[in-house]
DNA sequence: CTAAATGGTTTCATTATTCGAAACTTGGTT
DNA sequence: AACCAAGTTTCGAATAATGAAACCATTTAG
């Protein structure tokens, strides 16, 4: 069930792109082999492949591979049509004008939490440099509420494949202690962050959930204990709570952004 | 030689992800089916692995699929060490600022233009929202500098490839006058846009070349013809080329940018 | 309330692709 | 000139992908 099993040459595939990419830098074959768990000549085509489609870049002066173009171009597109990113923006906007904090909008992806979107109250929109950007599940406020209201056979596995560091004092530090979190969350409709991932980083989190009940995403509101506290972040639960609301509404009857022809502007 | 060609299993599952890609919303089986090369037990499982992998979504309660997280994800990467989009950053804002006008980089991918960032020199940055949109080769500034330089056998491909559709009364109507433009652009060593594919849009376009004279991208002065002409956005040519070579120089030499552990810091 | 149709999923014998140990080539070093 | 390491190719055996047809589950039509 979790990725790079029996998914065939695809999968395996993208396991070794992955493998480019968790790099962080443009690295040589041998680089890549020492990390692969396939043989030489299965690791020398699966990277041919990729390079051939565009999904490694190959610099031949240095000879190495680094993710391709084709990658960004995919994700160009997935962007502008993920439901969640598009039909959140302006609410994410609001959100973060009206309790002047920093508001960030977040998915499910695989085990991990994958950061969609994220407004500063102070700061310029910046958007490329922190969608993308992954965390842990286990010890972050939007982690534990989309957590709580995964069906109970996933959310098993996820909890199975959470690494438990203790970050701070207050990480949860095993599944049990995290189960009992998730079934709190339940009760209220909303969680926190307690300090769990960084020292003095706080949050709100409140799930975006479906009419029935599939998860779609999480929002949260995070400020530090040297602004505020736990109780006066909850005010905001309310707030969150019709924005997220409104957000799933939108994102179920939800088609296309604007189904015109769009062509890139510029030369 | 082109792609999804016979790149096994693999190919055809990123043409897939393509196809679907390219829909610009979410699609039901059928939808995909209609459009495809596949019958439906292949395609079928393509879509199966492509979702088990997280690079499509699948929401079922509309019982549609979209382009997925782990393409964000992976996406993020290949941005933040994509050795040209980093290190070109800093030169692009200089060259905006110095000459007012929009600044672009690009890329070639396949046989289309990819820009990878843009800088407009009187409102603020935006990234994700032009990054990773394409453009067609033959009447784009960039997209015909970049021909130039690339060898001969890849340049006959890609030129094949081009659909040669008239935007404009400018625009270069075959691959005969597109050779002659190429010639002419290795002879001065850049290239311009005469309103080639919008009407009122020109830019100069100058080639970024490693020492070795690989191409590895380009960048671009755009301007109107109410603000400007040709020849004075020919003025910019010696600032794009010193940025140019820069670029260039600091691309080869490049590694990582912080290679200390990177985790996202939110809740 | 049944019939037909549509959209999606599974089967299974056939066929084509992938696999990987080993051998080979290439380019740079003592 | 012999060596070494990184990268590339070979080829029979093992495996996975293929797609016509059949099947199942919802809708829609009669």
């Amino acid at each position: 069930m979790s990725r790079g099993s029996g998914d065939g040459t695809v999968g395996k595939a993208l396991e070794v792109l992955e493998e480019v990419a968790d790099f962080g830098r443009p690295v040589r074959f041998n680089d890549v082999l020492a990390n692969s768990r396939f043989p030489k000549p299965t690791l020398y085509r699966l990277i041919q492949t990729l390079t051939n489609q565009g999904m490694l870049d190959h610099d031949p002066d240095r000879s190495t591979y680094a993710p391709g173009a084709r990658l960004v171009r995919l994700a160009h597109s997935a962007w502008r049509q993920s439901s969640l990113a598009q039909v959140a923006s302006p609410y994410l906007q609001e959100l973060s004008e009206k309790t002047g904090e920093t508001v960030h909008l977040a998915q499910l992806d695989s085990a991990q939490v994958l950061y969609l979107d994220k407004r500063n109250a102070t700061q310029p929109i910046e958007m490329y440099s922190q969608a993308g950007k992954v965390g842990p599940a286990y010890c972050t406020g939007v982690g534990k509420v989309m957590l709580a209201y995964v069906p109970e056979d996933e959310a098993e596995a996820i909890i199975g494949q959470q690494s438990f560091h203790i970050f701070t004092e207050h990480t949860l530090a095993n599944a049990d202690a995290l189960k009992e979190e998730l079934a709190e969350i339940r009760e209220h409709g909303y969680g926190f962050d307690r300090e769990e991932h960084e020292p003095g980083i706080i949050c709100v989190a409140m799930p975006i959930l479906t009419e029935r009940g599939r998860i779609l995403g999480a929002l949260s509101v995070t400020s530090t204990t040297l602004r505020t506290n736990l109780a006066s972040l909850e005010k905001n639960v309310p707030l969150l709570k019709s924005a997220a609301d409104a957000i799933a509404k939108e994102a179920q009857h939800w088609s296309s952004p604007d189904h015109q022809k769009q062509q890139a502007t510029g030369t």
